[in-house]
RNA sequence: GGCCCGUUCGUCUAUCGGUUAGGACACCAGAUUUUCAUUCUGGGAAGAGGGGUUCGACUCCCCUACGGGCUACCA
């Protein structure tokens, strides 16, 4: 059966996104564009109770700040299916709810949370499983058990009733997951799902198969917390008749926590101190903060590559994919079917790749942010941030660490690696910092080139290899042990900077 | 507890019956770098256990163990 490839993201607006979320998003989005199909963005918010506000613009930011963007759905313009939040088709979902009863498959239960209570403890006192099922139901207040005139008048009387599937007794059911192979389960395990709630909507099970079914979905790729309803997915398209239509399924590995086991959760990540979501998030209810990726001074360009390959893989030897090339790669039958663990310092490499490469104009604006806090932006040049760029970012991880590394292209430093000094420092010393300086008042023309010479030559004229020296040069001129080769330094910071900065060392450390 | 899914170096993974079980991150050592880092070279490091099937199993089947997910009028 050859249709358009038209896969979804639904993610439910309880909270920040995940970045086990954002993993499931980019697999859509690969596939779909791999295929030359749609992926769409659609909001499950059935779940009134728990709404939180400013979720859903969160998950819309995180999606283009990574840019996995749908081309359908909340936040990128709607489309032929609008609306794309569940909560505004409430209305539509009443009469397949209806459909399903008067075909026989779903029924109308009263039952209140006490008689549901009363019925788990029963069982479990009994020692058998404690579900609403196929056996159970017959004990309870719903269409099956009541008369028609009862449940009429219930209905007419406006008591509150949910509609529960009607599950088949005993009935394997089995399936191709696309990335499990064929996976079986039993309707005797599973329980008469709640399809419909008393406050007049769907719950995630209806709402997604019908959804799904009028979005014209072709494959649904979820996580694997989704196998076990799965079953039940299945039995709906059944009921409904969509059989033909009905989507392919893939199922997701989890993302694990990186030490111990469990699914990565968000205290993961303040416990361990490594980001667990895309963005910084403030939730509006406790005030707590979590961080995210963005403002962790990761790229997306890495935070993409990273999670592409967190459980999946190409084949060969490449690590390294631009989102262009991860879609070419992509294939549901390369990913794996066992969670895997966050490595932290993978993520790193992966984000050192990535900040590496980046163009210096790219990497200016961050550090001229930066600039701004310190209130000497307007001291430099863009040429000068720029330069600035392109030696530090060999040496940085993350982009937030840009002005803690380079700050002594911008200032004087104004406290010294003490370690170096006392290491290297001696009575020879200052003689050897009085020459340089005065020599590159010297020179004719002012480079890195030429600030070598002089320093070459005045380590001659007093007999002190360039090994003993240089770092503690280093130490003066930038106040750190480590950054990029240090002529380079001393020939951006110019002249001027040269002469105060090492007559403050001489000032500071001969005694 | 029940059901389902999974299990190759510390971590992410390759291998789709025949390989000295490969790569990457991390780690260690050496080289280069007049400093730190980079870079380069090298090294240690794995098929959960037990049964089958087979001329031959990491690969297929079964059992056990372990891990994970689900088990709501949450998604």
């Amino acid at each position: 059966m050859d249709r358009r490839v038209r896969v979804r993201f639904a993610p439910s607006p309880t909270g920040p996104l995940h970045i086990g979320g954002v993993r499931t998003a980019l697999y859509n989005y690969l596939f779909a564009r791999k295929h030359g199909g749609d992926f769409l963005l659609r909001i499950e918010d059935t779940d009134q109770t728990r709404f939180v506000p400013g979720a859903e613009e969160y998950i819309i930011e995180a999606l283009k700040w990574a840019g996995i963007e749908p081309v359908e759905g909340i936040g990128f313009g709607d489309g032929p299916h609008a609306p794309y939040r569940q909560s505004e088709r409430k209305p539509m979902y009443k009469q397949y709810a209806m459909q399903l009863i008067e075909a026989g498959h779903a029924y109308y239960a009263f039952d209140t949370a006490e008689d549901l209570e009363g019925m788990r403890e029963r069982l479990k006192a009994s020692n058998v499983d404690a579900k609403y099922d196929a056996i159970t139901r017959s004990t309870m207040k719903n269409s099956l058990t009541l008369s028609e005139d009862e449940v009429g008048k219930r209905l007419e009387n406006g008591d509150p009733y949910v509609v529960r599937f009607k599950l088949p007794r005993k009935e394997e059911v089995k399936f191709h997951d696309e990335i499990r192979g064929w996976v079986s389960f039993n309707t005797a395990q599973l329980d008469d799902k709640v399809l419909y709630k008393s406050d007049g909507m769907p719950t995630y099970h209806l709402a997604n198969v019908v959804d799904d079914y009028l979005m014209h979905i072709s494959h649904v790729i979820r996580g694997e917390e989704w196998l076990p309803s799965a079953p039940l997915h299945i039995l709906l398209y059944r009921a409904f008749g969509w059989e033909d239509v009905m989507p392919k399924f893939a199922h997701l590995p989890l993302l694990l926590k990186p030490d111990g086991n469990g699914k990565l959760s968000k205290r993961d990540g303040d416990r361990l101190g490594f980001p667990v979501f895309p963005l910084n998030w403030l939730d509006p209810n406790s005030g707590e903060k979590s961080s995210g990726y963005r403002e962790a001074g990761y790229l997306p360009e890495a935070v993409v590559n990273l999670l592409a390959m967190l459980g999946w893989n190409p084949g060969n030897n490449q690590e390294l994919f631009t989102i262009e090339e991860l879609t070419e790669a992509f294939s549901l039958e390369r990913v794996s079917k066992s969670g895997a663990k966050f490595d932290q310092n993978k993520a790193k490499w992966y984000n050192q790749q990535y900040v590496r490469k980046l163009d210096n104009k790219a990497l200016a604006p961050i550090l001229t942010t930066a600039l701004i806090n310190e209130g000497l932006a307007s001291h430099f040049t863009a040429e000068y941030v720029e330069a600035v760029c392109g030696l530090v970012k060999e040496k940085m991880s993350f982009t937030n660490e840009i002005w803690d590394i380079s700050k002594y292209f911008f200032q004087d430093p104004s406290a010294y690696d003490l370690g170096v000094i006392e290491k290297r420092w001696n009575e020879k010393i200052p003689a050897l910092l009085h020459e340089i300086k005065s020599e590159i008042e010297t020179v004719e023309e002012y480079n890195a080139a030429a600030i070598e010479g002089v320093y070459n030559q005045a380590l001659n004229n007093h007999g002190i290899a360039g090994k003993d020296f240089l770092q503690l040069f280093r130490v003066c001129l930038t106040g750190i042990a480590g950054g990029p080769p240090l002529f380079e330094i001393a020939n951006l910071i110019g002249k001027a900077a040269m002469r105060r900065r090492i007559e403050h060392a001489l000032q500071e450390f001969s005694k």
